[in-house]
DNA sequence: CTCCTTCTAGATAGATCGTTCTAGCGAAGC
DNA sequence: GCTTCGCTAGAACGATCTATCTAGAAGGAG
């Protein structure tokens, strides 16, 4: 409270990222409940009490702080390749083709970071379900806000904006589930056919 | 052997058939590793040692059976669907908004029903992978033959099927995550817009 | 130096997990 | 009538889960 140095000593801080990171690594391939906080811990090469003290609330602490960091995260990195591209539909090519090559050279691991989790927690966790919930409504603000810039309606920003999200989750699920992520390169065109007609003017 | 009567008595396959019913219902709302036999075996009102008599491999076979069951089901149910509706265009509008019913009659707990155990599995247990990779195989060759049937190339009818699967999924997703069904009548609207203009001749 | 806060470190507890085991019931077959 | 087989029924076991609890190490403040 004094001023600065509001570090005691100083691994602190990189041991709660590193529980996040490997919360989020391991969440994302494994689910939420497949996953145990021993399994984190060890992970992240951090002692089991790190774990507690830094989130105090337990699995659930880590599970939401996991997700808003996960979400945020991707929105960040799509936004860098986004806005280096400036034409709208070579950016949408560039996202889905950029995910595929994730998801491929991961061994079809790393894909959407919080899809397994949305879906198991959607019925039975109230405050991760908004965690997931919030996240994917700020990825549809960032399309949305993309999409309108390129001279697009803003209702119809929003509307195409939910559809790539949508297209984009589809395309990991399949691409995880059948080691193939032919499904994201056709939903990707899909997706960028359809900005580029409406782009021309219908 | 002797002929027919193979049937003990009354209540066996009634009770398999309770379980695999239950452990659909469960899996799919709560994922795989989020759901405990004992929770199954009540919620099928059968005793636990039945549940281990019809699935003697345990959980690993019961959610093989769950994922082959429940994939076929909703094989059957898109089919009917589809076959009673003559125009292709209208038939995917159908499916499309009847998942989108069913999502919110549900109070948003029953959408795709592998699709949390597909991302669950995908890298954590390669039996229950293949049986998800399986099911969504089935589902595209469904769709394949429907939009050859309506006179579009095989090649390109096989590129809308996996769309078409990958749109429906992304769209359970966001609908169970948000508790709103608009991804789900957005990417419907996509998919129908484009196979009419395929059908048109481009 | 001593106190104090922050964080590390891991043992421990109680509950629940998947699995195995034994016992018993009821109908069909010889 | 007695055996045999299919299925029900739930107790018991070891492992693992989340969460708590106590002890100690490291730097800043007085």
């Amino acid at each position: 409270m004094t001023g600065l140095a509001m570090t005691p000593h100083a691994p602190t801080v990189a041991t709660k990222q590193r529980i996040l990171y490997a919360g989020a690594e391991l969440f994302g391939r494994q689910g939420y409940a497949g996953t145990g906080l021993k399994q984190v811990s060890a992970a992240a090469q951090a002692p089991f009490g790190s774990l507690y003290h830094h989130f105090p609330g337990g699995k659930e602490d880590l599970g939401d702080d996991v997700i808003r960091q996960a979400g945020a995260f991707f929105l960040a990195l799509v936004e860098s390749v986004f806005v280096a591209e400036p034409d709208p539909v070579a950016g949408i090519r560039a996202v889905f083709d950029g995910a595929a090559q994730t998801v491929r050279s991961t061994g079809y691991q790393d894909a959407c970071p919080i899809a397994a989790i949305a879906l198991e927690v959607a019925s039975t966790n109230e405050r991760l379900r908004v965690a997931t919930a919030d996240v994917f409504a700020s990825w549809i603000a960032g399309a949305t806000t993309w999409f309108a810039a390129a001279g697009l309606p803003h209702a119809r920003s929003r509307e195409l904006a939910i559809t790539t999200i949508a297209a984009l989750e589809g395309g990991f699920l399949l691409a995880r589930a059948t080691r193939d992520t032919t499904a994201l390169e056709l939903t990707g065109n899909l997706i960028a056919n359809t900005v580029a007609q409406e782009l021309a003017g219908r």
